[in-house]
DNA sequence: ACAACCTTGACACGCCTGTGGTAAGGTTGC
DNA sequence: GCAACCTTACCACAGGCGTGTCAAGGTTGT
């Protein structure tokens, strides 16, 4: 037993309804532990959690799909990387000393084919009708 | 001058549509100077951060608001404090030595409650219709 | 001065999210 | 064995996202 609410229970305390409360855990957020027969069972950990994940949301009005991404960039640390990757090259700057780097190196690749676009700029095609 | 595109052959060069970089700057991501005339002018730079933002969404399979979210939660300490604390808080446990000590402080807020909802389950009330 | 470009603003449309229902069927307590 | 609960699986509906497209109006180059 260990006093545990079901659903409905848990969602008259936790202000979330029955229906939320499902979404929640399929959100990946929080996922209460079963009965033998498939009941959700939420002991207390669980409820705090839930009045703490209102909070928040509320606080930063922010929304769960929000609070799930976090949830899967700290979890997914390649994903973490290649965002804070891109994140980190220049911001703001058009033409900085950092940036002279790795603009160079990827700049050659395209030199090119800019210059095949800027010649396109006088017949009727730059975008295909 | 400085050798900068106009959106539309900015969207060729890139593989994005004129929309979509319009897009992509009102979500913050990049955001290209202007001419005197309020002209988008693209630059080496924008062009690259451009074709690299695109790898990173199919790459990760993420969406442009995604990305947003990540630039907001590295700009916005309190908002990242506060998304890392809940994540913090007890992943899975419903007992554990760390959680016991904020458990308890904030479940002692909310025993009474706790105690009214469960002498409710036998009344016919528990969903107020 | 005219064509070809740019700007913002809007409508549209399909898909996803957040939320509430409802239906068909197990579980449980009295 | 019945009422009251639970489960999953759908339908619905508003609002946001990703996109296209169109309109009304400025800019620009030849």
């Amino acid at each position: 037993m260990s006093e545990a609410l079901t659903i409905n229970e848990a969602a008259a305390t936790t202000g979330w309804s029955a229906r939320m409360l499902r979404y929640v855990e399929q959100a990946g957020l929080i996922e209460p532990r079963r009965s033998p027969s498939g009941y959700r069972l939420y002991g207390a950990a669980e409820l705090q959690r839930l009045r703490t994940l209102k909070e928040l949301l509320a606080a930063q009005d922010i929304a769960l799909g929000e609070v799930g991404f976090a949830q899967r960039l700290r979890r997914d640390r390649e994903l973490r990387d290649s965002i804070d990757g891109w994140l980190d090259a220049e911001p703001r700057r058009p033409a900085e000393v950092a940036d002279r780097d790795w603009l160079a190196f990827e700049k050659d690749k395209h030199t090119a084919l800019l210059d095949v676009v800027r010649a396109r700029r006088t017949p009727t095609e730059t975008t295909p009708a």
